[in-house]
DNA sequence: ATTGCTATTCATTAATTTCTCACCTTTGTA
DNA sequence: TACAAAGGTGAGAAATTAATGAATAGCAAT
């Protein structure tokens, strides 16, 4: 056997099928780790890094979409799969917008989803463009504290941010003088790429304008079709 | 709506289906390509660059699986998806032997093949196979980034290019000297070739013109019949 | 239930880009 | 030289994309 040692975190409420689709796996040679719900899986992933996480969908206390939310929260690329009791279309896009990578009907085969897995975890060749975790930025005179969604021009008082205004300022800064495309920040930031959540962007285009409007060295410039432009002038 | 649409290769010998499954991929902002079975789907690979392949299995003279493979000989990477009739585990699994990144039972819905279409390509950074990604040029006394679609004389206010203007000047940077064939911009470019295309090609040649007028060392000469050729003299 | 904050949707207007067409000039060739 | 095909270019029309205020919806914490 190979010693693929990638981990997996099993998130199953059925005590017979986790149990015996964790043992599968870790024959096929992975490292398992199995919580039998929601909770009990959100305190395990926070607690060891993971390469793949396989959720239900159906479990009492915090069903599988509310714990890819909280777990994406955490981690923007851990590939997610769903297990879904039933091929319900609402649930498979629900879980597609939050950023999974598949999803099974139960009941499925078990070489399918080894197959499944082994695509996924083998095309992560490239460590997936690794996004930097810059959290303070200086932009002209202001300054962002990511973390603590603050906004700070010169010495006055910080301007809190809403999440969505502080991950697209930081965004913008993180590519700052050059081009962040529209469609990296909808994906990275909406997970989703449609008219609307693009007007939506532009909104919030505007509400961080009126924010930089103080230091007129500090432009979001906009690139026809293409994206925008955080400038810092000379 | 999305300006930087994704090439798609779609083989599929049903023509009634296909025709709408490609209608409705360009609705959603791709550029499809239509072959109607693996012999012609592979000319059409080997004749362009996709980002990702949407193969039937079940076809006349060369079936999906057959095509993969030779497609997979060619190139290591691009995606494929697997158009299966039924979910037959052995064709589900010879799927992913082959390197495939999913599959999908016919009659399958149209918004999930969507959004494993998007999640895909979202996760691939990068983009199918590029000439060349070169994105600065020095032409003469100017200085073209073509990321950020400016043009720049000496150190004055850099002009801004439209997204036409701006790839067509870089096709052209980068035969700097060379002759750069009408044929091979249009299909670039404008991905098409016919008389109006042409023409607007001639307009967006005449802009270019008149940006680049300013060194009298820099022209975009016409070669009658062949192509256009930028210049820079000594 | 109400408040307060956040996010989305929608309607308008504005800006940018591309295409089309008319008319003219140049080039290649018989 | 003379004709046809190819190229040059200005002027709008048509299409696409962006800016933004205002209404609406969602949600968590009183």
């Amino acid at each position: 056997m190979k010693m693929n040692s990638r981990r997996i975190l099993l998130v199953e409420d059925d005590p017979n099928f986790g149990s015996i689709l964790k043992e599968y796996l870790i024959i096929n040679g992975y490292h398992v780790t199995l919580a039998k719900n929601g909770i009990e899986g959100f305190e395990k992933f926070k607690k060891e890094d993971y390469d793949l996480c396989l959720l239900d969908v159906m479990m009492p206390y915090k069903d599988g979409f509310t714990l890819a939310k909280e777990i994406r929260e955490k981690n923007e690329t851990v590939p997610l799969i769903f297990l879904t009791a039933k091929t319900m279309k609402e649930d498979v896009l629900k879980g597609f917008k939050l950023g999974a990578d598949d999803y099974l009907s139960k009941p499925f085969d078990s070489e399918v989803l080894l197959a499944k897995i082994k695509s996924i975890l083998g095309r992560r060749v490239a460590p997936a463009a690794v996004e930097s975790d810059e959290m303070e930025f200086v932009i002209g005179k202001f300054n962002l504290n990511a973390k603590l969604r603050l906004l700070t021009y010169k010495n006055e008082e910080p301007v809190k941010l809403s999440p969505k205004e502080n991950q697209l300022l930081r965004l913008l800064a993180l590519h700052i003088n050059d081009l962040l495309p529209r469609e990296k920040a909808l994906n990275k930031i909406w997970r989703d790429d449609n008219y609307f959540t693009s007007r939506s962007m532009d909104v919030y285009i505007a509400k961080l304008r009126k924010y930089l409007k103080q230091d007129d060295k500090v432009e979001i410039l906009n690139i026809h079709g293409e994206g925008f432009r955080l400038v810092v002038g000379a």
